[in-house]
DNA sequence: TCGATTTTGTTGCATGTTGTTACATAACTT
DNA sequence: AAGTTATGTAACAACATGCAACAAAATCGA
C-alpha cells in the first residue's frame, strides 16, 4: 500500500489538529473530520484505510456512529477515548472496531496499532502475513507459513490437521501471551465472533491443545512450549523469531 | 504475567510510602525510588514492568526524566502530578508517557490505568517479544523465571504448583520483607483485587506456606527460609541473587 | 454418488490442584 | 500455670485439566 489514508475523527479542533498533524509527519495523508456526517461523505468520496474514532464526540456517540459504520462499510476503525476502563474498551470492541486505544495515549504506541490494523486488514483472512515466505521458529522447530509445513528439530516434516496448523498459528502470533479458551475458539473460527455466553465453549479447546502438545512436544505430558495457565487458559512460551524473506 | 515490578518515583517519603504499600496491598512488587538515579539503577539491575513517575521532584523536572528514559528504556511510564492542566497533558504526552493522572487519585482509578497500560504493554510486544532469562538464587536453591523450574541445591528439580510458583515468585520480589495474609492473596490473585474487608481472607494462605515449605525447605518444621512473622505474615528469609541473562 | 478415511467435537473418567475445616500444637498473656 | 490466640497440617470437597474412547462431520478417491 502507498500512503494509508486516514480519517482522524473529533470534535476538539486542537486535537484534531494535533493528531492530523502528526500522522502526517510520519507518512500517512490524514483527513480531519468533526461529525458523522464528514466521515460519510469522506467515506463516499473516496479511499479510506482507516478511521481513528474518538468515543466522546460532543452530543454524538462515537459508539454509535461506529456501528451504524459497520453496518455499511468494512472499513478498520480504532477508537480513541480517556476512558480506559475495561468495560468501555469491551464495549468499543462490541461494536465492531478494531481496536481500542486510551487517550492519552504513546504516539509509537498508536502508531504500531495502526500498522498492525492496517496490515491485518490487508491480510486476507488467516492470521499469518503471507509475503513471499515467512519462517517461524521456536525452539528448534520451524514453520514455513506458505508452505504450511511443520519441520522438527531433527528436520522431520510433521502434518498437523487444519485446525491444529490454525491453533498453532494462533499461538505463533501471540507468543507469551496468555489467551483463554474463548480467545483461542474465536481465533480458530474465521468469523472472529466468540462464542457468546460464560462457558458455551466446551472442551474443544482442551482436546485440541492436547493433540497440539502430541505432535511438537518432546515430553508431552510436561510441555515446555504450550503451557496451561490454570483458570485462564494456554500460553505459548516459547520465544518466536520470524524469518522474513 | 506474574507481578508487575512497579517503579514508584517521588520525593516525598511519606508518599512513596503510600503509594508503595498500596500497590503492595493490591499484588504489585512495589519498589521505591526518589531520584533519577535510583530508578537508572533499577532499570539497570532488573525487570521493571512500569514506572510511575511524579512530576515535581523538587529540583529534578520529572518531565525531563521521562524524555531522557524514553530514549533509552520502552519501559511504560505513567506521569503523576498536582496539575491536571490540559496543556500539562499534553506536555506529558509529548514526552513519552504513556498515560497521565493528576493528584489526588482515586485509587480504584490508578489501578485501573495502570492495568491498562501493562496489558497494553504485553499485547504490543506480541512477535518480538523479549523476555530475558532470568534466574533467581537462594540458599542454594534456583527459579528459572523463564522455563519455570525450581531446582533443589542437589540440582533435582522440584515440581511447584501454579499456586506454590506464584507464591514463591510474590516472595522472591519481596525478599526480607514481611508479607500480611492480605498483601499474599492480593499478590497471587491475577485480578489483583485486594480481598474485602477485614480477614475475609481464611487460612488458604497458611495452608499454601506449608505446601511450599514441604518443597522447598529441608526441614519444613524448622523453615530456614519462608519464616513465620507471628501475628504479621511470613518473610523471605534468604537473600535473593538474580542472574540476569 | 458412495463408501473409506481423516478430522473434529463430546463425553466420561482419572488425576492433580486448591480452598475449607477441624483439630493439635506452639506462642503469647495474665 | 492456665487461658487465649495464632499457626501447622491432615483430611476432605470442589474444581480444573488431560486424555482415551466414541460419535459426528468433513474430506477424499473411485
Amino acid at each position: 500500500m502507498a500512503i494509508p489514508r486516514i480519517l482522524v475523527v473529533d470534535d476538539d479542533p486542537d486535537v484534531r489538529e494535533m493528531m492530523t498533524q502528526f500522522l502526517r509527519r510520519n507518512g500517512a495523508a490524514a483527513l480531519p473530520a468533526s461529525s458523522e456526517a464528514e466521515v460519510r461523505k469522506q467515506l463516499g468520496g473516496g479511499r479510506v484505510d482507516l478511521i481513528l474514532l474518538d468515543v466522546m464526540l460532543g452530543d454524538e456517540n462515537g459508539l454509535d456512529i461506529c456501528r451504524r459504520l459497520r453496518n455499511a462499510h468494512d472499513v478498520p476503525i480504532i477508537m480513541v477515548s480517556a476512558l480506559s476502563a475495561d468495560h468501555q474498551r469491551m464495549t468499543g470492541y462490541e461494536v465492531g472496531a478494531d481496536d481500542y486505544i486510551a487517550k492519552p495515549f504513546n504516539p509509537d504506541l498508536l502508531l504500531a496499532r495502526i500498522k498492525a490494523v492496517l496490515s491485518r486488514a490487508r491480510r486476507s483472512s488467516s492470521l499469518v502475513h503471507r509475503r513471499k515466505t515467512q519462517t517461524f521458529r521456536f525452539e528448534g522447530w520451524s514453520y514455513d507459513a506458505k508452505r504450511d509445513e511443520v519441520m522438527s528439530p531433527a528436520q522431520v516434516q510433521v502434518t498437523l490437521s487444519r485446525r491444529e496448523t490454525a491453533l498453532l498459528q494462533t499461538f505463533l502470533a501471540n507468543p507469551h501471551i496468555p489467551l483463554t479458551r474463548e480467545e483461542i475458539a474465536a481465533s480458530l473460527d474465521a468469523t472472529g465472533v466468540a462464542a457468546q455466553g460464560g462457558d458455551a465453549v466446551g472442551r474443544a479447546v482442551d482436546v485440541l491443545v492436547g493433540r497440539l502438545r502430541s505432535k511438537i512436544e518432546t515430553h508431552p505430558k510436561e510441555p515446555q512450549i504450550l503451557k496451561t495457565e490454570r483458570g485462564v487458559g494456554y500460553v505459548f512460551a516459547a520465544d518466536v523469531h520470524v524469518d522474513d524473506i
